[in-house]
RNA sequence: GCGGGCGUAGCCAAGCGGUUAAGGCAGCGGCUUGUGGCGCCGCCAUUCGGGGGUUCGAUUCCCCUCGCUCGCCCCA
């Protein structure tokens, strides 16, 4: 639905998230932040612009999203900015301006939206959202198991169904080092073999071309040499510890070989986490170690492993179920609704409700000054158990009447609910009478 | 960046060359100056995403454009 000429549209893949939409996103947010908290990881929260050099070196000059993804722009300044398409790059930098990494270790999580200009398609948008955790300076392999239950249990906790994580272990910097040439060696002997897309690849991000999803490649794949033989003993070692723990915590995985990160500064773990349940765009949560990242952005050398999970996937799924009703999101419904016709019933009406409010109430005021019943009606719709009726009676006499609302669709609530008399004026009466009417 | 599908009200949606642009939901007003869920009545698109063209006549046909959507690429 496009707005005619003159109408000012929200940017292309970037969309608003309505008041209906809101409260899901809400539960996403609580879960996660119940989640860290056990796990006893702190907030972190960066700037949405970096100088553009970040992304380049830390990203890759190599990666599409570097290459042809970013909103990039020069600011008053001349200096050349850009909207952060990813998280780990600016918690690594952050973490190093301000020496968090000689406090030892952090375990760190942040959210918010990121900015990739690329062409929208379900689950993915421009401006899209993710929360992720970062856990700096932590080397062995048990906090690889831990780092991926996180995000398994918390996945778990939401409910999204269709869950399947992917293994794999890239190796140490020389495994892959090594593992690259036996790879480009054997690529270019069957270049003529490869479609277009791998044979450019070869030279750009050969580890990639595993990952092709042209069939025709994949065939011929099965015939190339894999990394997990170009671990060294090490390494295995590594990876055998990571799947020992995963399975001692009762999370399945399958190996996927060719499950690679083409970023140079990844090792040893990948992960990913896809849901059978999601269009093409399946992958809800990624990730793996990346040791050189902290060093290759002028830090001490330090381990470290993340993940970041797209929000806008997980909504979709979480869309899916309260459809199913398998999922109820708390009603937001008010204690007390306020009805008041005519000028003085008002100005008491508002004064009610602020004052209530101030006593920690939740309370809505109907403000449309019209007929007793209308304003009945949406007092229903608000599902607030209980309605203030004040009219012109009531100034005079001084006293307000509070009335039980029925549950919508009750089809008993013809019969007049009991209604009881409270003085006008005086909210911490109408407080305790609520207290005592509630206890029936 | 490439390819497919689709744009009629806040939402769903009929109409397929000449209509007063159906209907439903939501909203608003009334029946009931003051008592909710039901009911009834009324209001809610000078116009069919935008621009141009064909035609006596276009929401309907053609072109361009914008947007949405699904997929490729890539990723979360």
């Amino acid at each position: 639905m496009s707005a005619g000429q003159g109408k000012v549209q929200s940017l292309r893949g970037l969309v608003d998230l309505l008041p209906q939409q809101t409260p899901l996103w809400q539960h996403l947010e609580a879960t996660a932040r119940e989640h860290f908290r056990r796990a006893g990881v702190a907030e972190i929260r960066t700037p949405l612009l970096e100088h553009t050099e970040l992304f380049a070196r830390g990203i890759g000059e190599a990666t599409d999203v570097v290459g042809k993804e970013m909103y990039t722009f020069v600011d008053r300044g001349d200096r050349s900015c850009t909207l952060r398409p990813e998280g780990t790059a600016s918690v690594v930098r952050a973490a190093i301006e301000h020496g968090l990494l000689s406090q030892g270790a952090q375990r760190l999580w942040y959210g918010g939206p990121m900015f990739r200009y690329e062409r929208p398609q379900a689950g993915r948008q421009r401006q899209f959202h993710q929360i992720g955790v970062e856990w700096l300076g932590v080397a062995d392999a048990a906090s690889d198991a831990e780092v991926i239950a996180l995000a398994w249990d918390l996945l778990a906790a939401l409910g999204v169904g269709g869950l399947a994580l992917e293994l794999n272990s890239l190796g140490s910097p020389e495994d892959r080092a090594a593992y690259r040439e036996q790879l480009v060696a054997w690529l270019e002997a069957h270049r003529d073999q490869l479609d277009a897309d791998s044979q450019a690849r070869i030279s750009t991000n050969p580890l990639r071309v595993l990952d092709s999803k042209n069939p025709d490649t994949q065939a011929l794949l099965a015939g190339a040499p894999t990394l997990a033989e170009a671990l060294c003993p090490e390494s295995r070692e590594r990876f055998a510890a990571v799947q020992e723990a995963l399975s001692a915590l009762a999370i399945p995985f399958v190996l996927n070989p060719r499950l690679v990160r083409g970023l140079d500064y990844y090792s040893h773990t990948a992960f990913e986490i896809t849901s059978s349940q999601l269009g093409a765009q399946a992958t809800v949560c990624g990730g793996g170690r990346y040791d050189g990242l902290v060093e290759q952005l002028c830090g001490a050398a330090t381990p470290a492993i993340g993940w970041a999970l797209g929000m806008e996937r997980l909504v979709l799924l979480l869309e899916q179920r309260l459809a199913a009703g398998e999922l109820q999101l708390p009603a937001a419904a008010p204690d007390l609704y306020v009805v008041s016709r005519g000028a003085a019933a008002e100005r008491a009406g508002l004064a009610l409700a602020v004052a209530l409010r101030r006593l920690g109430l939740a309370v809505e005021r109907d403000a449309s000054g019209s007929a007793f019943g209308k304003q009945l009606k949406r007092a229903q719709r608000s599902g607030a158990a209980w309605v203030a009726m004040i009219g012109d009676d009531e100034v005079a006499s001084g006293q307000l009447r509070l009335k039980r609302l029925g549950a919508a669709g009750d089809a008993t609530a013809a019969v007049p609910d009991a209604e009881s008399m409270v003085p006008l004026g005086d909210a911490g009466a109408v407080l305790t009478s609520l207290r005592l009417l509630n206890q029936d």
